[in-house]
This record gives C-alpha cells, structure tokens and sequence, in this order.
DNA sequence: TTTAATTACGGGTACGTTAACGAATATATA
DNA sequence: TATATATTCGTTAACGTACCCGTAATTAAA
C-alpha cells in the first residue's frame, strides 16, 4: 500500500491549463452549452492531450441521478424452471450496480397468459423507467410494446428471443439456427447408417414456436448440405403434460423401430427423458438446456448432449449493458450471441450458468 | 433520471443516531483503537440496525492507497500463442480496475530458461508489491517462489496450474483429470468396436509434463471404469518441432494401421492436424485449446473436437480476485475450476474464450 | 497536588466530479 | 442612451468515506 499520488489529469488540471474554472470544464465535457467557441476548442485540445478519462467512481458518486431500470421475464412456473436463471443473473447484475444509484424493478408475466403480458408492459410504461430489459415470449404484443418505447425514447435490451422490428438497444441471446446446427453437427458423428432421427418439438399453442422451427431449420440444414441420407422424422407435441407427450412417443417408436438419435429442440427434454428411461430404448438422447431435471437425467445416463446459452449471463449482461450504456454512454454490441455450450455427463459439474 | 433521494444509512446517519462524529464512527468500521468500549457497541448496534453497507465507490474515491499487483506469465512465444489469451485477460481487468487506484505490473518469463523465471520473481519481491497473480510453469521454482510471498504476507493467485504447496488465495484453472476424462467421454461416442484410440503427449524436457500425465489419467480412468476394451496406444514425443513430431506418428500409424481416434493432450495438436491432413489419415481428432492455427484446422475439418478452458477468463478472474481482496477483503473461491468447454467446427465462432 | 501520559473523541479537509446559482460581460431592442 | 436579454463563466456545496490533527477528559506517575 502505498499513498496515492495526486492525480495530475482531472477536471481541475484541465481548468488550470485552460485558465478557466472546473464548471466550464465540465460543461464543455457534457457538451452542455454555455461555453464560447474558443474555450471549447481550447479545453477539448488540453483533454485530447491529457488524454483525460474521467474518473467513474467520483462520477456516479457525485450524480445525483437514479437510473431505474425495468426487467420483465417470464414468472418461474412448475412448468418449467428455465427462468430462475436469467433472474438470478438479473439479480445479480442488482447487487453489483445498485450502489451505482441503479433501481432496479423486476416485473413478471404469466407464459400462459398473453393478458397478463399487456398488464405488466402498461404497467412498466406509466412507472417511465430510464431503460427495459425484455424476453419477449409473445412477439406481437413484444413488438407494439417496443415500438412505444422507441417512442418514448426509453432503451431497451431483448434476451432469449429477438424481435423483428430491430431498434432494440442489443439483443443478447441464443443463435438459434446455429444451435439447431451443431446439434446436428453432433448427431452425424453419433448416427451410423440406416439408423433415423427423431426431431421432437414440444410446445404449446400460446408457446413462441418459431424458436423451436428455427433450431429444427438449423438441424435439417446442416444434413442437407453434407448430403447425409435423409432418415429425419419428426414429430410436434402441442400437449406438455408427460401423459400426452409419452402417448405421442410409444406410437411413433412403434411406427419407426429404427429410431437410434432423438433430438428434443427444448428443455422440455426431460420428459422424453422420462419416456426414453421408462420404455429401456437405447437411443441416444440430445437436448437444451442446463435444468435440474435435465441433469438428473444427464447423470444417469439417460440424457447424453444438452445444448446450453448461459440463461443466467444473458440476465446479467442484459443489465450491465443498460447500465454502462445509460450511465456512461458506452457503446454496447447491437447483437451478442451466447456461446453455445456443449454439455456431458462429465463436464455439466463445472458449467456456469 | 431521478433525484437521488439522501442516503439514510451512511456514517453520517449512524454518527448522527449515535451522537458521535463520523471520525468515531468510521474508527469501530475499521476497528480502530481509539473509542471507548460504550460507544462502540452502540455504533455496532446501530450499524446492525441499518445494515449499514458501505459505499465502495466512495470508499476507494477517498482511500489515499494505490494498489500494486503483480502478474507474472510466460511471454508470448512463436512455440505456441497460448498465452495471449490470459494476457489478454490480465490487460482486461488492468483496463477496468485501474481508475479503482490499482496498478498492475506485468512480468515475463521465458517458458525455455528457469533462469528468466527465477530472475522475475526476484525483480517481483523486490517490488513488494500487494498481490501476485502468477502461472507456475516451474513446480519447483514456483513453490520456493510462494513461500518467500507467504512469509512476506503476500496474497497470490495461481492460474492455469495448481502447486502442491497450497497457500494460495485461489487457484483458478483447469481440473485437467476431469478435462481428460471429458475427451474420454467423447471419444466412447465416436469409437467403435476393434477400432484403436492414440493418445500423443508433446513436450519438451522442460515442459511441465505433470500437466499431460493428468490428463492421460482421466483419460484412461473412464475406459477402466467403463470396462471399455483396452485399445488405447500411446505415444510421447519429446520434441516439438514438426519434423520430429511426424516422424514419430508416422512410424506408429505403419506399426498400428487401425488407429480411429487421436487425442492430443495439449495444444499443440495443431501440428499433429498437419501431419493428419497431409498423410490424408481417416481419423477423429481431438486436442487442446482455442488457438488461431488449432481452429484453422477444425474449420477445415482436420480437427474435430478441441476442449477448452477459457485461458482469457483465467487472467482475468485472478486479478479480479485478487483486488476484491484486498480492496475489498471479499471471500474469494479457494479453487475456482474452468468449465470444460466443448468446441466444434459449428459453435467455435461464438466461443467467448 | 502537579505534571505527564493515555484514551476518547470532534473538526475539517480531501478524493474527483456534478450542478445549482448567480455574476459578469456582450448583444439586441426600444 | 437606457434597458432587456442572451451568452459566458466562476463560486460553491454537495456525493460518502478516509484520515490527519488537535483537544478535552481521564488516568497514571511524580
């Protein structure tokens, strides 16, 4: 430990050189007006040569603004628990920057329920938050609730899912098509010929489809371009209770004996799973997601390639970058895919979320 | 933006509802000498009452102490570019925690002559510096090396590999046990019945060959463990240029013509693509670490798999933990393993290393 | 009892920045 | 020319914490 020299590079050795006082400074720093042409120019030369960088402690602790930044995401249902970990990133991202005089409001909606969405955007809306972190389940609604906030001028991030009116401040989340793609990248190590693949898609009617055809497309692209024998079946569960869903399996195995790979385009693999354990087929198993349920089954074997996206950091960079970009301007990367995470049995213990 | 409404949990507020100055205050927050035994538990239990945290930001904007840490790795060699990646880390968190009043020294050595590192880590000492964050190619050297910065009460991080001396705030890298016995996982996908696995370790004399060993271990644990039939051939080539490297695998693919599988246990598995590529060997390969010459090859589809574990995270956690510590004296994970990263020619670009 | 030493505490300035307020100067309007 | 209105700038008090320095109160030593 050592005593800090004093700092020769701040507002104040700015203004002594410019012969002018530390308010002029920091004026033309903002670029707020009040400053003659001259002494603009001549402060912004002695910052360029200084090359001055303000000191971001001192900022925020001397502002006497409160960001209050909104997130809305899906409740954690008994469904499915894939959104505790984006809130824990969020909450997380909380901790880090509330001393940075950052509110944050966490809202929630009902997957189930499109109304419960519009309530809590309206809702949103009228508190006027500085910036909105969205995953928008539901693209119309998503979609008229961006534009109004384009509007208003409030910025906002998409996670999960990107939205096709564009405007969003980033998106951080999934490629989805690639991720379809490696996973079929691979099966075609796994698949030794004449044996089939399943693709099963299990969604509801409410549920954003076009996710899961997205990573299907992704899938199906990668065999058609290296010309692998086309033994792709498929099958759409729009029923989520593993009674139906366990229905719709034992029929097509029974159609289609030489099923060996089974490719679930969501985390609602462990049901499958459930099946797959239950019914003794030897096939191999590949999912998403890095679910308490999907380990479990990864752990007995049952389940053998989850393709995972860090739900967790996509809360947490989501924040960050509303953050850095509100409170200092920072640029922010207007798309930021997620790694796509390969896990196993073996390496699913050291993964972070 | 929002008035900041005045914060009532400060030292002022405290001092106020104890009927002290902040001076007093502030002297049981660092428990000080100085007050009397009545005073301080009631501004303890004032403290409690408000759970009182302290404002970091203002906390190191007053502190009139600087930081030095010292980073000492090996320099960026035409052998192998692995270590870019935790520089490149190392630079990240210097960018980010310098304006926290924290100066960050870096140190060099040459992977080829113990001497440089000897020689640096006594420039080091001299320096006294308050942390180090170092990566001990030198088991030996870095034990004497740790035990002089215990005995001088210098925290230090270990990255990349772990020391048997232990004392280290944190270390913060590969399980390579696990990292084996991961590839071993994949590869019981990929081979089939008959087919033989190679297993190639590279290094020099100097080369910290423990390293490799570990990762044969796990290697080979999960084929016993599995009661997979024993097919695995090793080689160990103790030079590292590229015509040696394929003499050598040239001989032992005439002496073994039904080798499938290839498992390089370092990076340098690059160059053994080369011989693969040019020899037109119908093997899978898989290797080390997300190096430019390594995802080349994987691109082309030379190299099949490569594991990874964030070499650039590594360098930048440990500084990060490091000044967390001291700063901060936050608790900092003893032994923080990497995650076990999968890559493939189809999920490398989006690698966040 | 006087003096010295120790203990307990408060005042006040500094860290680098923000921004409210008001003063001074320049320009436009009558 | 007098007055109103912009324009340009400086003074100053915060933000929450650290810590130096001085002083009053208490205790110990003479």
């Amino acid at each position: 430990m050592k005593k800090r020299v004093t700092e020769l590079t701040g507002v104040k050795e700015i203004a002594r050189r410019a012969n002018v006082s530390i308010a002029t400074v920091d004026r033309v720093l903002h670029n707020r007006k009040g400053v003659s042409k001259q002494t603009k120019e001549k402060i912004l030369s002695i910052i360029e040569e200084l090359n001055y960088e303000p000191n971001l402690l001192a900022q925020r602790l001397a502002s006497r603004k409160t960001l209050r930044l909104a997130t809305l995401v899906p409740e954690i249902s008994k469904e499915t628990s894939f959104w505790e970990a984006p809130l824990k990133g969020i909450e997380q991202a909380d901790k880090e920057i509330k001393q940075f005089g950052i509110i944050i409001d966490k809202y929630f909606y009902d997957q189930n329920k499109i109304e419960s969405f519009v309530e809590q955007t309206k809702i949103i809306l009228e508190s006027k938050p500085d910036g909105i972190l969205l995953a928008p389940s539901f693209i119309e609604e998503s979609v008229s609730f961006t534009d109004k906030c384009r509007e208003l001028n409030i910025p906002y991030v998409l996670i999960d899912s990107d939205l096709p009116n564009g405007g969003s401040l980033s998106y951080i989340g999934p490629n989805l098509y690639h991720s379809g793609y490696l996973a079929a990248h691979l099966v075609s190590y796994l698949v030794k010929n004449g044996e089939k693949i399943l693709i099963v898609n299990i969604s509801r009617e409410i549920d954003n489809h076009h996710h899961l055809l997205k990573k299907e497309e992704g899938f199906r692209a990668y065999f058609n371009k290296h010309n692998m024998p086309d033994s792709i079946i498929k099958i759409d569960i729009r029923d989520t209770d593993l009674k139906s869903i366990e229905k719709y399996l034992s029929k097509i195995f029974i159609e289609h004996t030489d099923i060996k790979i089974v490719f679930v385009t969501n985390s609602r693999v462990s049901k499958v799973a459930h099946f797959i354990e239950n019914s003794k087929k030897d096939v191999i198993l590949i999912g998403y997601d890095f679910l308490k349920e999907n380990i479990m089954y990864m752990d007995k074997g049952i389940i053998d390639f989850l393709v995972c996206q860090k739900p967790k950091q996509q809360g947490y960079r989501g924040l960050i970058s509303l953050y850095q970009h509100l409170a200092f301007s920072s640029p922010v990367e207007k798309i930021y895919f997620m790694p796509i995470d390969i896990l196993t049995k073996e390496n699913s213990a050291f993964y972070r979320n």
